[in-house]
DNA sequence: GACCCTATTGACAACGTTGTCATTCAATGA
DNA sequence: TCATTGAATGACAACGTTGTCAATAGGGTC
């Protein structure tokens, strides 16, 4: 700067001016600065802006373990989106599950005085930041605040359940089955709850026999057993004409069952899933009809609240996940 | 700072020297004004120590479209990992493939005067990166210069599919499929390459006849044909005791072919993928023996690379993909 | 001609940190 | 006793930017 206003014959603060658009300067001036500015190809520093405005153009995310669920990126890249035009950017890091880590993060943070930061979880839960001594706002993305004393952006995972039954109730299915998640998941009850009360606005009694669980053990290290109940379900006498899938892996298994029975989907059986992890859903085959985890929009969200914020009051945002119509459910007619 | 120092009586240098565990400091003064670091909960500021030292602890990394192929991320947490310890950061941005915005990503990490950037790419790919005024050092991850003229680190896809041909002869297989990827992606190119020198390796000829292309069509609007391919080979009177698939999607679309014609795996049929997404190998039936690609080592040898650089010549670095062994294969005794 | 107004520009300080150099003080050796 | 050393500490400048306020000049009004 100080080298394009010698070159300009002008003072510094001129210059100054002239790169933040601002106040009235001499039209004549302000080109020849102009023309030394891209000639010098000169960048404003923004640290140096950050020290004299005491505000930063940079949000926080922190992320647990994120590799486990690989969609959950998205939550990235909508926080991006969402950054796009303010010119602001995002200084991430992983604190791996690792509580040390975290508090050494928060420092990090600080350090860099970041406007804010986006604590993000590779699922759905709740989630306690303590009190991390950072004067800035915290958003949570893809989970809540213990005692919901912060911003937290979840999934509608409710709302999701309830749009994978009346999807299959409004395609004239009665006998449906379930296939659950692992018990002590919030997605598991949530969905589960939607789905219930799909069943009782379409004036359907539920059938909980045809509901079984999928996992077992504890988080980590459960077991899946969806094979077990794929195959318990389909070879009732009376088999279900349809089933809800926990989610993607779970359809992707049954699938494989399906096939192994001879039972075609889905002429003699429709599935629909959860989650929309692309990977499986559109390569399964017939590609696989699915309610969407938004983790896009729940990225964008974040930043977003966290602009608005201003304590609004600390409840918990629901972002919707929408159905994703493949050509996994037939339509009885 | 100015606080600490007011408050222990000592002169701010002073305050400096213990927070950076400068030269010689009286012990007494030293633990007083530690006390004071502590009770204030001081964290130094980045921003003026930058502007101070010229220097900076955050590396910028920009990507394309990550979210294509979900395990890429893995290369943000080898970079992450790469990190630690040296109080280093990741500020991230992704250009979603669009030049201009990527033109614009290149004036924001001089902004913020990175130390260095990553260009990380979804796929194994040639890059052009161009001109982009840009003082700090480059380095290339998952995919490489198209002139060479920086540092690359990419997968050995080559390796990787020697390694895959190489498991299966191993274990006595001799007639083996293989379903390719698309033809211009260079992944499908170097595994094939792999893969014959495997077979030449063992004194087995390599019957072209059994390779059939799994795509078609230009990318990034191809259309699968992997389906019939894998009817193509499965019903070959002579059917392959094995077949090799481009990866690990490729896989899977087999796994359901095979069960619809009651082709049992591994009994009758083994199996091998590429990439590793655990997301598929993990949870297909029987699980899926594959071989991985290393995008947690890239990033972090991206990171390494790039602090000992010192242009020491601008060639791409191959980083090994190990075979990662499940229950798809058998062994023909 | 004295006055004011506006448009344009520049001087200076300050943000928080650290490198350089100077200062102070006590202990050591002659 | 006095010069010399070394340990401990502080004063000050500088990094690149922008807010504040002052300065200059040209043009118009009375």
């Amino acid at each position: 700067m100080r080298e394009v206003a010698k070159r300009a014959g002008v003072s510094i603060k001129t210059v100054s001016r002239i790169v933040n658009d601002d106040a009235a300067v001499n039209a004549k001036t302000r080109a020849a600065v102009q023309k030394h500015l891209t000639h010098l190809n000169y960048v404003p520093n923004q640290a140096a802006r950050q020290m004299r405005s005491g505000e930063s153009s940079v949000i926080g995310l922190m992320t647990d373990v994120i590799t486990t669920t690989p969609y959950s990126v998205d939550i990235v890249r909508g926080a991006q989106s969402a950054l796009q035009g303010s010119h602001g950017t995002l200084l991430i890091a992983s604190s791996e599950g690792d509580p040390e880590r975290e508090q050494e993060l928060w420092r990090m943070f600080r350090a860099h005085r970041v406007a804010g930061v986006i604590y993000a979880a590779m699922f759905h839960r709740s989630h306690d930041v303590g009190q991390p001594a950072f004067g800035e706002s915290i958003v949570l993305a893809n989970c809540y605040d213990v005692n919901d004393h912060r911003i937290g952006i979840v999934p509608d995972d409710e709302q999701g359940g309830y749009e994978q039954a009346r999807y299959l109730l409004s395609r004239g299915h009665r006998r449906i089955g379930f296939i659950t998640l692992l018990e002590a998941l919030d997605a598991t009850y949530l969905r589960r709850s939607g789905i219930r009360r799909a069943f009782k606005d379409a004036g359907v009694s539920y059938n909980s026999d045809l509901e079984l669980p999928g996992y077992v053990g504890k988080w980590p290290t459960e077991t899946s057993i969806v094979r077990d109940a794929a195959f318990k379900l389909l070879k009732y006498a009376d088999r279900p004409t349809a089933i809800i899938c926990g989610n993607d892996a779970v359809a992707m298994q049954v699938y494989s069952v399906a096939a192994e029975l001879g039972v075609s989907i889905p002429q003699d059986l429709s599935l629909i899933g959860f989650d929309d992890l692309r990977l499986i859903s559109e390569t399964l085959y017939p590609k696989l009809t699915t309610v969407a985890l938004p983790y896009f929009d729940i990225g964008k969200c974040a930043v977003e609240m966290m602009k608005t914020e201003r304590k609004t009051g600390h409840q918990r945002t629901l972002v919707a996940c929408p159905l994703v119509e493949r050509n996994s459910c037939r339509a009885l007619m």
